[in-house]
DNA sequence: TTGACCATGTAATTAGTTACATGATTAC
DNA sequence: GTAATCATGTAACTAATTACATGGTCAA
C-alpha cells in the first residue's frame, strides 16, 4: 500500500469509480498513470479493500467499476491517524536555475518565460477545475470542500510562482535591489 | 543521465566537490540520497563527463573529488538548451484533504497545524541557507545568484503555504465565506 | 555513551514512466 | 482522415528509497 493507494481508496469512499475515472480524478493532486493505477487496482481487489463489477456501455467501451470495501474504509481509517510525509517536489527548473551562469546570456531570460507561461496555464487549469465543482457543494464538511480548498492552493501557489518570475525579472531589468524582499515576504 | 546528473554535473562547473558535499548541496533543490548520488558519479566518471581524485584528510575520512570535463561541459550546455519539463510535486498532505471527511472532526485541524509547522521550519531552513550566501554573490550573473533567488524562491512558497493554511483555518471557523478568494489571489 | 557529522559504497525493493497492445466512437 | 476521448491491460525500464555495511571524530 503505496500513498497513491490510498489517495484511491479515498476516492471511492465518495462514489464507485472505474480506473478511467480514478486515473482523471486523482491527476490534480497526484500525478500518476494508467499503467500504475490499473494493477494497483488489481492488487486492492485481492486483498479485499475493494470489490468491482462490470458495467456495459453503449455508445462506449464497458467498464469496470470499482467500490471500497468495509477491510478498505478500515485501512483508509488507519492511514488517517498516521502522521502525513513530507511533500517531495522535484522540478527540473530549479537545477536549470542553478547553472544558468554557464549558458548564453539569454537563457535565463527564455526560461522564465517559458516557466511564467507554465504557471498562467496552471492557473487556467484551476479555474477550469474550480468551475466544475457544483456550488451546493462548496460547504466546510461538504463532499467537494477538500477538491475546492485544493484548487485554491494550486491557484495560489501559481500565482506566487508567476509573482516570483516577475521579480527575478525586475532584477535582471535592474529595476529592483538585490536585497529586496519577495512582495509576498514583505508583507508578511 | 537523468535529470539529477546534470544537476550534479552543474554544481561541479561551480566547484571540485566529493559525493557527500554534492548530496549536501543538491539537497535544497532537489532530493536525493547519497545511495543515488554515488553510483550516479561512477557511472558519469565511467562516461568521462567527470574525473576524479582522492583527498586526504587528518581528521576526517579520505574524500574522492570530482570535477567536470570538457566533455561534461558540452554535455550540459546541450541540456541548457533543451525545453524544461514540468515539475512534478508528490504530496500526501493532498490525498488527505481529499479524504478528510470521512475522519472525526478533529483530523482536518490536525494535520492543517501539522502542515502550517512544516512550512514555518521550511522558513527557518530556507532563511538559514539564504544567511550562508555570502553579500558579495548577491548580484546578477554571481555564481550564488542562482542560489540567491531559489531560496527566495522557497521562502515565497511557504509563506504561501501558511497563508492558504490560515485561510483553511478561518473557513472551518466560520471566519470567512466560502466564495471569499484567497487573499494572494485577490491582490492580482 | 549516545547521537550527529563525515565519508563511501552496494543490494534489494518500490514507485513511476515509457512503450507495447487493442479497439470503438465522436468531433473537426 | 486524423486526432481526441473512452477504456483496459501488460512488459520493460528508469528513478528513487530503504536497508545493509563500515568506521573515525567530536560534542553534549
Amino acid at each position: 500500500m503505496n500513498i497513491l493507494s490510498y489517495g484511491l481508496l479515498g476516492l471511492l469512499t465518495r462514489e464507485e469509480s472505474s480506473g478511467y475515472d480514478l486515473m482523471l480524478k486523482i491527476q490534480p493532486h497526484w500525478q500518476a498513470k494508467h499503467s500504475q493505477i490499473y494493477p494497483l487496482l488489481s492488487k486492492m481487489e485481492n486483498d479485499e479493500l475493494l470489490a468491482s463489477r462490470w458495467v456495459q456501455q453503449s455508445d462506449k467501451p464497458d467498464k469496470k467499476m470499482y467500490a471500497v470495501t468495509e477491510k478498505g474504509i478500515e485501512k483508509l481509517l488507519g492511514w488517517m491517524t498516521t502522521p502525513v510525509t513530507a511533500p517531495v517536489t522535484r522540478d527540473e527548473f530549479n537545477l536549470r536555475i542553478l547553472c544558468v551562469g554557464i549558458a548564453e546570456d539569454g537563457s535565463m531570460r527564455r526560461i522564465l518565460n517559458e516557466r511564467k507561461n507554465w504557471f498562467m496555464e496552471r492557473i487556467r487549469y484551476f479555474e477550469d477545475l474550480k468551475s466544475r465543482i457544483p456550488q451546493d457543494h462548496l460547504r466546510v464538511g461538504s463532499r467537494e470542500f477538500g477538491s475546492y480548498i485544493l484548487v485554491q492552493k494550486g491557484l495560489m501557489n501559481a500565482q506566487t510562482g508567476i509573482e516570483w518570475c516577475n521579480w527575478v525579472t525586475q532584477l535582471l531589468d535592474g529595476q529592483a535591489a538585490i536585497q529586496d524582499p519577495c512582495p509576498s515576504i514583505s508583507e508578511k
